[in-house]
DNA sequence: AATTTATTCAACCGCAGTTTG
DNA sequence: TCAAACTGCGGTTGAATAAAT
């Protein structure tokens, strides 16, 4: 299914052609990165900003790596998403070479369907947020953000969702929560237990914000096979 | 062998946050 | 202070390919 799956390349609507990537990488290590606007004008590439950002962030730079997944790549990229939801930058962060719409690619057609509760469509549909228009709700960046573990209601707290850069392979998920303490309503839900839809709401902030995230999830201090047996799943390979 | 269905993943889209003038 | 431009993110799309019929 996904092997050998470059053998052959005829041109493909907006797909990079191998010209182009040549084009984009001489340009970004001449001139660095950033001002991806002004890239297609000063290289004459037909690309907008975006674009070209993307494909240098995922295919071109230094160090990407490419091919399956490693084992050890996949718990992690399982226990962290119990941890962080759908915040896949953060978790490719953490993934040396991976790039956050790889790691999304992954779960989304390797991993998700692992999930007791199947897809994350099918995860929508058991919340709160679903019951009518869940197009809106849940898709782009609804203000609720619904996450297979921690979902944080953005409506509920005064201050801006992030009051600053969101900063790749960082540690700083919650960081911009502390700001404000005052009406941060946390819904806490464990899609993993096959029985448990409970929904935890706090009032205060709970401690776990103050935290470096990425601390906290190491000081779990799970070993794979505890963590697969607490979410309720198992190890499997593709 | 031909057709249909399912899967994968590169690329695009729209939104929100940040920066700049 | 404000608006426009830029940047980065997650969700979604659709072509290519594999698998099933």
């Amino acid at each position: 299914m996904e092997n050998n799956r470059v053998k052959k390349q005829p041109p493909k609507k907006n797909l990079w052609k191998p010209e182009e990537d040549l084009i984009l990488k001489k340009y970004v290590e001449a001139h660095g990165e950033g001002n991806w606007a002004t890239v297609s004008q000063q290289s004459g590439l037909k690309r907008g900003g975006k674009s070209c950002r993307l494909r240098w962030k995922n295919y071109l730079r230094p160090n990407i790596k490419r091919g399956r997944m490693s084992q050890e790549e996949e718990d992690l990229i399982i226990r962290m998403h119990k941890l962080l939801g759908n915040r896949w930058s953060l978790i490719a962060g953490r993934l040396p070479g991976r790039t956050d719409n790889e790691v999304k690619n992954y779960w989304n057609t390797h991993l998700n369907k692992r999930s007791p509760l199947g897809k994350r469509k099918h995860v929508d549909s058991n919340d709160h947020q679903n019951d009518t228009n869940s197009t809106e709700t849940t898709n782009k960046k609804s203000k609720i953000h619904t996450y297979p573990m921690l979902s944080i209601d953005t409506q509920k707290n005064p201050t801006k969702e992030s009051n600053g850069k969101k900063e790749e392979g960082s540690t700083s998920l919650l960081n911009p929560l502390m700001t404000d303490t005052k009406s941060f309503n946390y819904d806490i839900e464990s899609p993993f237990m096959a029985t448990n839809t409970s929904t935890f709401v706090f009032d205060d902030e709970p401690l776990i914000a103050y935290m470096d995230s990425f601390a906290l999830f190491e000081g779990f201090g799970y070993t794979q096979g505890e963590n697969y047996a607490e979410l309720g799943m198992q190890s499997v390979s593709p």
